[in-house]
DNA sequence: AATGGACTACGTATAACTACCTATTTTTAA
DNA sequence: TTAAAAATAGGTAGTTATACGTAGTCCATT
């Protein structure tokens, strides 16, 4: 990497805050912000129109339109030969477990310093990997768990129309309120609402719920 | 303020975010960043032990220990020479409403540019608060609105109990579940379910179950 | 042309939850 | 020690969700 700039994407809902890392990256001479993403889609629109691509993508998991797990698992898929670090709020075991299954190198809390921020950049340009004690911590723990299951075996796929219902329903709205909105029958919804239920290996509401927030379908 | 630099604190509990804000200002040649704050005592203890006070905090909403919603009332209180200008992420209506009610001068979606901070920070200065067009619209909905109620009182606590049950109900249990293992009668745990919608506002079950993650009643 | 997945829809039940009441006992705090 | 809050329990009724079936249509891929 010498005398060639690391190439960044930002991809963070907040524009303040996507402001505040380009100019703290600015001064950084080997790295260079090219592109700053809103959202998923404007991402994936760069990555398909431009034939520029970048080494990382600072990825924020809580976007609108198209999240950064989605997003994440499209351009592991699409374009594996660029980073994904993958930024949030919290560390959780869920967020961390996902990010890295869907395919995220690294994964940085946005209470991190900037130097751990410069650091884990450099190691993930470097090593094409890295994850800090904490993380590591957390994959250890679940490899040596005995529910591995529910992250070994990758789940069923939702689809389309089941994500809307179920995102309905963490809105707390009954079968015949989604049936309005989705101008289908009440009939139908429950349909859907079964094979929610089953694919998600849930007992009631609560399970969808929980499945939702945990599997990022809803952002809460 | 010709001649006298304005002095900012900033109060985030993300690292990343502050110090982007931080080179954010640095930028501007009236404005100085005095301290920085990760949570609200940390905030309070910084107010209390130093005669030098800001002339404005940013005051993120969501942090740890003491978030900004409590510090800005302690602030509004005890320092109501100090402007407050709110940060979030998303601009809800209930945020806005109670922001502006335990005293905030102003309010900034964190989405917002770099220009509209500054607007926003030299307008607070001058005027002593700025209300962007989006709060204003949220602000004259609710004072036409008859639903003040749910917004103007604050929430009330959950007990105990009624925290046992959520944490129940959130692990997929039925109300006959609930009785066994809490050894109390079905219609008991019906009368803190009925408690429990009213206190949190929810419809259903999946509104308990948001509502008990965003509080961390239940972590998942 | 056929297969399979997604989306649609219905029948018949039962289980579970929610609404709107009252009311007693126990615990906590003023 | 007295009032308030919390925890307990019930009546009655209505709404909503779940279980377990079946089955047609559309659409893309083979």
């Amino acid at each position: 990497m010498i005398g060639k700039k690391i190439k960044i994407v930002l991809a963070d809902d907040e524009e303040l805050f996507r402001k505040g890392i380009y100019f703290l990256l600015q001064r950084e001479p080997n790295i260079e912000v090219i592109f700053e993403a809103a959202n998923g889609n404007q991402l994936m629109d760069f990555l398909k129109n431009n034939s520029k691509h970048p080494d990382i993508i600072l990825m924020d998991l809580k976007m609108p339109l198209l999240n950064g797990v989605e997003a994440t698992k499209l351009i592991a898929q699409q374009f594996p030969e660029i980073k994904i670090i993958a930024l949030t709020s919290y560390n959780t075991k869920s967020f961390i477990v996902n990010m890295i299954e869907v395919g995220a190198s690294s994964f940085l809390v946005k209470n991190s310093t900037p130097q751990e921020m410069i650091l884990t950049i450099n190691e993930v340009i470097n090593k094409g990997f890295y994850y800090n004690e904490s993380v590591m911590k957390v994959l250890t723990e679940v490899n040596s768990s005995s529910s591995q299951k529910s992250i070994l075996f990758k789940q069923e796929e939702l689809t389309t129309r089941e994500r809307e219902v179920l995102e309905l329903i963490c809105s707390q709205h009954s079968t015949a309120e989604i049936a309005e909105r989705l101008f289908i029958s009440p009939r139908t919804v429950e349909t859907h609402r079964t094979t929610l239920l089953i694919k998600t290996g849930s007992q009631n509401i609560a399970g969808l719920v929980v499945y939702a927030i945990q599997n990022k379908i809803v952002i809460i």
